[in-house]
DNA sequence: TTTCTCTATCGCTCTTTGACGATGAACGAG
DNA sequence: CTCGTTCATCGTCAAAGAGCGATAGAGAAA
């Protein structure tokens, strides 16, 4: 995953309500879960869910299903993983210690 | 870690910019690396490079330390930890098996 | 058909962000 | 003291984001 990329996923994370909107879908399993259920469990304006729903549907971490007269949404496991992967690789360049095949006892 | 704290590192991130000037700051490995040195790494204003490391300063992500007459910069690792594994965490909620006591065989 | 529900989108406002140049404060070197 | 360097901050501008109400279209239901 390129940075470009990786950006654009932490700018979809980077909001709490849509981390608590992909709380509320792993909770409810992908369980029809749409977007007035959503809208139900936070204090804001339908239209207000559906945008930040489009945010995360865009940033690929969410999928739309629809399901009769509405629209299901369930979380993107496999971009979820992708995501993590590339999140600790990232982590792994950034805090590496200084001589890993080196250092074997804490410095002075 | 909480959401609202979660939410504003992702935010911070969420900039390719930014995920470059860690890198950077990484590379250089806490080796008297100033705001200039970022700034030729970069095709950008030095004013905007500040003002990028101004948000990961704001974030926790990096650490400044006066130097003489130059500001040096550093990654935060702990808070980088820190943060690695409240993503961890999320993501253990979000995409952890419906019933993962139980399910040990492929569901039909 | 008519009605009702669900939801994406539009239009609006207000705030925030990204980018730049210019500037001033701080400090080392001369 | 006087330069030169470093760098945070200010002002500005354009673009994006967050929130809302209103609305229209698509299906179910009556």
């Amino acid at each position: 995953m390129q940075d470009e990329d990786l950006a654009n996923v932490m700018r979809a994370l980077g909001h709490p309500v849509r981390l608590s909107i992909l709380r509320i879908l792993a909770e409810k399993q992908a369980n029809n879960c749409c977007c007035t259920d959503v809208t139900q469990c936070l204090p804001l304006a339908q239209s207000t869910v559906s945008q930040h729903i489009k945010v995360l549907l865009d940033a690929g971490l969410v999928v739309r299903e629809a399901k009769g007269t509405r629209n299901c949404y369930k979380l993107h496991g496999e971009r979820l993983r992708s995501f993590g992967s590339a999140t600790s690789g990232l982590f792994d360049t950034l805090i590496s210690d200084p001589t890993p095949a080196i250092r074997l006892a804490e410095p002075a």
